[in-house]
DNA sequence: CTGCCCTCATGACAAACGTCACCTCCATTT
DNA sequence: AAATGGAGGTGACGTTTGTCATGAGGGCAG
């Protein structure tokens, strides 16, 4: 019997060589390679043709989300399952979007990864139940691209003025645009809007 | 030959199951418990008595420093490996003050792990080299305790009132607190402040 | 005992922020 | 052709922030 063939991505290093050692305890599956950001995955997949890629979402080069798009359009074979930290129902829809097969949390049991890998081989979806549950009834993210541009900058401490000329507009935009958002999000001020996105997965 | 008992502890289930299959992978040790949270890893130290401890430091109910220090105190027996994501100046100068043996980054090869816990054991100390270069120039912690409760607050969106309604000052006090935190961290808002500070792990 | 630092406070002022009404321009939809 | 809605803008207004000077109390080391 072929074990299935499997790519590795994710940007801790500690982490990307457990969860190697991990799979590789499954008689069944195979990791033909590993890869430290999206770039270096999106490499091993186009050489390796895997069945399963494993990726995480946050990785410097080239985020786990498009990583998962660049793959479904380039390497259909490729089924992709999304490893992430995050609950947010922002990412499980775009994820979802880019054609990802799977979503899995990392604060789920360990069994469970060799179980989604064999599941979505097989062409099945996986997705976390509560999660799919969340991202129903928390509705779509209500944000528009301009107003995430500036919302994220506000999060990192930037004044709306330095946030005007890096986007080319006028203070009084950005204030606009922010206030937009602190009312879409009930939140009260910048930070704390800024933080509620975050949590959404909607930055 | 008597292998290495080791404990693990780390909130992210799928993590805390990998590191374990990483350890497990080497013929000299062995993972003797698991724990998801800091209570837990304290109870499988006192049931199991490992040589080595190796743990997250953002955990629920009980955080990976206190956790190395109640170790130390109890059980000394055991030597604790800090195993985090953070390159926080902060967190390595607290973890050596709580008594750990070991300061080991999540982005460092896998292969570190198992020679870390290997070091440790023999009493030798293993701290990641350019974090403790880090932690000595960039100095000690300059904020005092209760900077340190306002911008924590500031930093999550609360408002200057909000903030000393919480703690019971007047919101000049509040103003003056944050303005000496800004200007010691030589940030231009209470937003930055409280970004510069979590990175270097004072807050 | 005398600095020195932390805590907490007040008052005042300029700058930044949040809100609102109201406007143009342009692309898409109906 | 008209309606919709996003993008961008202006001006005005009140509130919040950040700064500074200044002071009162308390603890603690030299």
């Amino acid at each position: 019997m072929k074990k299935i063939q499997v790519v590795v991505a994710e940007d801790q290093a500690m982490v990307l060589g457990a969860l190697a050692a991990l799979l590789e305890t499954e008689p069944d599956i195979a990791v033909c390679a590993r890869a430290a950001n999206g770039r270096e995955a999106l490499t091993a997949v186009g050489k390796n043709k895997p069945d399963v890629l494993v990726t995480d979402i946050e990785m410097p080069e080239m985020t786990g989300l498009t990583l998962a798009a660049e793959v479904r359009d380039r390497y259909p074979q490729t089924r992709v399952v999304i490893l992430t930290t995050f609950a947010r129902p922002g990412y499980l829809r775009r994820a979802l979007d880019a054609g990802a097969k799977g979503y899995l949390l990392k604060d789920r049991p360990s069994a469970e990864l060799a179980d989604a890998v064999r599941r979505v081989q097989r062409g099945l979806r996986v997705v976390d139940p509560d999660l799919a549950l969340e991202a129903w009834d928390s509705g779509p993210d209500p944000l528009t691209e301009r107003e995430r541009q500036i919302l994220w900058r506000a999060g990192e401490g930037k004044s709306s003025g330095e946030i005007a000329d890096e986007l080319h507009l006028s203070e009084g935009t950005v204030r606009n645009y922010l206030s937009e958002a602190i009312s879409k999000l009930g939140a009260s001020n910048r930070v704390e809007a800024a933080r509620l996105a975050r949590a959404k997965g909607w930055l």
